[in-house]
RNA sequence: GGCCCGUUGGUCAAGCGGUCAAGACACCGGCCUCUCACGCCGGUAACGCGGGUUCGAUUCCCGCACGGGUCACCA
């Protein structure tokens, strides 16, 4: 077995969408490998056959993949301590907690479910914590022979220390410490011979030779019960990270319920994998520099684990945003232009225009994708507008102004044979020198006739160079008819 | 409720006894400019509260408040 250097997981289980908070335990997880030189493990914890969900699995490889987490011993491509399927280790599990019985560490409980919730309300009704009363704790070798021979149903649990205190070491939480009298005497093996998953957890990470812990803060409180587990056993003990969870406001955490915090919702609204991936990155870990775009690479080399924040972060789309768009500007244009593309068909369905000409007014003004239909739905057809679109003081336009100027522009585009965004752009500024105009009082006036909209990508050159010479001399004609009226 | 953890601008966050308390997003102004955007320049805005310790606390300690987590034969 092949145990060198950091080995973290990634453990999920197929119960289906996988969260941005989640994503960004595996990137951590991932990190922290591929800064160590590392190895990244897969393992679908799959235990709970109710909650499994169909395809679930799938989406668990697609998006890893599509972030580029990728992980060097999986399910699907093996490794030296498979399996990698939780349930495909059943079999291991008894024998462990076996071995706990025998030195002492847990103990046969052969209590119906109905005197747990009996003993559960009675604490519940006198204030106490709920927890084991340690009914079959001390039942006598015979006693334990007796009901095991008589075929009573029974579980294994853990044997908590009466009093004293357990404490670990966490990376980001520093030292904690509990009193034992308020540890569980929690299950190990279920009645169905079954491990419990923080049975199972606490072995498999130690049969597949894990060395760091990455998990959500949710298991900060159960920590100290894996490590009596593992002293028990005289295993060494992990490296702990957890990591604080990632919330949807201040009092909530981020839920594949409500909302669209799931890794594949993002993606569906336009943004790039890579983009999510540095986000939330930055989302409760801080770079050493004031860098924050960082190739995947460079963040194996910048990770580390001083730099993760101990307390909640909130989920900002603001900076997501933002993100995304820093992603968008640094594509070149062939890639752009070519992610682009389904956007923009969205609302551009005629065929004889030049989409990369429209990608390239689009790359500097798109935060999302999904904000690409919206700006171009004028080029297949021009909307209705009100002429008071001509008023523009800065530019020195009104009506009349405009009327004169595309009359003026009319002749000169028809005028043109080679109707390139170059040879539009030199001809109208040729017609402004000669007029002894200011720019936009020629250009305005062309940008609002051909696209009837107050803002759009690009200027009028822009925009008649995508409409082309037919398409934007009739724009044009439909703007003088507009205000000869 | 018990136990554990957390608390710096609206958000992400740096800070690790002495700082004018970084930076980024957002926001607001300006410049650039044929609109919008990009880009550039500038600005507003924060240490939860109360006690200690100390010459000096955002930093250390204790309470409180608020928030989160956890108390299953779920994972």
């Amino acid at each position: 077995m092949k145990t060198e250097g950091v080995r973290t997981r990634f453990a999920p289980s197929p119960t289906g969408y996988m969260h941005v908070g989640n994503l960004r335990t595996a990137l951590y997880a991932y990190l922290m490998a591929k800064s160590q030189n590392g190895t990244f493990i897969l393992r679908i914890e799959d235990t709970d056959q109710e909650r499994y969900v169909e395809g679930a699995v799938d989406i668990i490889y697609n998006t890893l993949r599509e972030a580029g987490l990728f992980w060097d011993e999986g399910p699907d491509i093996g490794g030296p301590v498979g399996p990698y399927i939780q349930s495909e280790r059943m079999s291991m599990f008894k024998k462990y907690a076996e071995q706990l019985v025998e030195s002492g560490h847990a103990y046969y409980c052969f209590c119906d479910k109905d005197r747990l919730e009996e003993v559960r309300v009675l604490q519940k009704a006198s204030g106490i914590a709920p927890k084991y009363d340690g009914h079959c704790r001390n039942l006598s070798k015979e006693e334990v022979a007796q009901k095991l021979a008589a075929n009573t149903p029974y579980v294994i649990r853990q044997k908590m220390p009466l009093e004293g205190t357990t404490s670990f070491h966490d990376e980001v939480y520093g030292l904690i410490t509990v009193d034992n009298d308020t540890l569980d005497d929690q299950i190990l093996i279920k009645a169905d011979g079954m491990p419990t998953y923080n049975f199972a957890n606490v072995v498999d990470d130690h049969t597949m030779g894990i060395t760091h812990v990455i998990r959500g803060s949710e298991y900060l409180s159960s920590t100290p019960k894996y490590n009596l587990l593992y002293e028990a056993f005289g295993w060494e003990i992990p490296t702990y990270i957890h990591c604080p969870p990632v919330m949807k406001n201040a009092t909530e955490k981020l839920s594949k319920r409500n909302g669209d915090a799931s890794y594949q919702d993002l993606v569906a609204k336009g943004y790039l994998p890579a983009a999510i991936v540095n986000y939330l990155a930055l989302l409760g870990w801080a770079p050493k520099g004031e860098q924050e775009i960082f190739t995947m690479d460079e963040l194996k080399k910048e990770f580390s684990v001083s730099g993760i924040s101990k307390s909640p972060s909130i989920f900002d789309g603001q900076k997501l945003d933002y993100v995304n768009a820093e992603y968008i500007r640094q594509l070149p244009l062939e890639q752009f232009h070519e992610i682009a593309l389904p956007w923009i068909r969205q609302t551009v369905k005629r065929e004889d225009v030049d989409t990369r000409l429209i990608a390239k007014v689009l790359q500097s003004r798109t935060e999302v994708l999904n904000q690409i239909p919206e700006q171009v739905d004028f080029i297949d057809r021009l909307p209705e507008y009100d002429t008071a679109l001509y008023v523009h003081k800065k530019m020195k336009t009104n009506e009349e102004t405009s009327l004169e100027a595309l009359k003026a522009v009319l002749p000169v585009l028809e005028g043109l044979e080679d109707f390139t965004e170059e040879s539009i752009h030199e001809a109208l500024f040729r017609l402004i020198a000669d007029l002894g105009v200011k720019n936009g009082y020629l250009l305005w006036p062309v940008r609002v006739a051909v696209s009837g909209k107050q803002f759009t990508p690009g200027g009028g050159v822009e925009i008649c160079a995508i409409l082309g010479k037919d398409e934007s001399i009739t724009r044009i004609r439909k703007g003088v008819a507009l205000l000869s009226k």
